[in-house]
DNA sequence: TGCACTTGTAACCAATCAGTTACTTAGACC
DNA sequence: GGTCTAAGTAACTGATTGGTTACAAGTGCA
């Protein structure tokens, strides 16, 4: 969790001055995020995010409106958070297959370092999209990913490295899918299998299994 | 969800006679499933399945002792469910290759038959898997498929039209994620992409792209 | 028949929770 | 320094909700 302090005066002055809007709204976000993200929307408790922030609860409906306020606001900033990560990928230049190779781990890193996103996902789903689907903001926040994968599918049909008529959707949900399955359903598939899916050798080795399961698909 | 009506008597007699417990333990149970399927354990309520099944309230903690040990039994009648199916597969002759193609299609058509199993896996892994490591019944209920993937892999490797040393877990896994996620999450990817990604030509198309991705990896 | 147990109903209760109100304090601008 | 507005607090409220109680009626069996 990001508390995105800006570059407002006051925060900069007093990192913990009495008036502080900009830092009082971030520490109800991380905190709601947290919280959400821990038990789910109906799961989740206004009174609990106010102790946890340490802000009082007037201020919560202050900020947000109601508590579905609060939920778009930490469903923006995650879609927020992703988006911005995938445009520091820069493949343009790169060969097709290490350009795949490196979206793919980049893609598994995220889910990795991100497991507060796959949750509001399951969450968001759960409510089939409802919060989603009133967000302008989410729905203009274009993933560039397609777009990159395209480029790389293209460049590497011509090189003759992958093969022709792959859906650029298709697979970027499956280079998803892969990774994000394994993370969020980690919890029942390691007392399924009586191993811990989420050690650092486990997970390292699923990393290199997504790679090889992607890149033995594309081949010419 | 399936009512399950056992050969006890009062249940064949009359199908809705006054009295008939096994009936009313079956129809409060789908209820559940459904309510709790569709709202999360959280946003699940109770009086709302005594009022979606039209037996009351305090039958359902007669027969279930509490919300949790209701929630408990849907999550059991749900594993006990797709184990049984599961249990189904016979591909202990069959050639890998249409083995494996077969194993394949069959989780990907489970998971577009049982939408709640995806809802309530996503429920279960909110909370960390929780109430699944209380069960023992589900933990003892040992899924077949791995044994039947290793017994693929092995036989495949043998007459060289897989490659060796696939984990079947890993396998496993990604057989499972490639559906899974497509479903669980079609909902926001649908949003995400404009697409509907549940439309019976979609769905066609998505089964034959898992199989593809699974038959190449595995590809000597 | 009568007794014990199971199935079932409706009304109730205590706790919880999202959201509000009345009030205080801090700073900005004149 | 006085006034206006935004930031902040604590206590409250109405509705909801998981769970209970008191009670009725059907069933099996001695």
């Amino acid at each position: 969790m990001d508390a995105r302090i800006s570059r407002s005066r006051p925060s900069q002055r007093t990192p913990h001055s009495p008036r502080d809007p900009e830092r009082t709204r971030a520490v109800i976000l991380a905190a709601a995020t947290e919280e959400i993200t821990t038990k789910g929307l109906d799961g989740a408790r206004v009174d609990e995010i106010a102790r946890r922030s340490g802000i009082n609860k007037r201020m919560i409906y202050h900020y947000f409106g109601d508590k579905e306020g609060l939920y778009l606001a930490v469903l923006e900033a995650a879609y927020t958070g992703i988006r911005t990560a995938e445009l520091g990928l820069k493949l343009a230049d790169k060969d097709p297959v290490e350009g795949m190779r490196e979206l793919v781990l980049f893609t598994w890193q995220y889910f990795i370092d991100h497991p507060e996103f796959l949750s509001l996902l399951g969450t968001e789903n759960l409510h089939r999209a409802a919060y989603l689907k009133k967000s302008k903001r989410i729905r203009d926040l274009h993933s560039p990913l397609v777009g990159i994968i395209a480029d790389l599918l293209e460049r590497g049909a011509r090189q003759k490295v992958f093969h022709k008529g792959i859906d650029p959707v298709e697979l970027y949900i499956s280079i998803a899918a892969l990774g994000f399955f394994y993370m969020s359903n980690r919890h029942t598939l390691s007392t399924i299998f009586g191993r811990d899916l989420a050690t650092p050798a486990n997970i390292e080795t699923r990393g290199r299994h997504i790679v090889e399961v992607v890149l033995a698909y594309l081949r010419a």
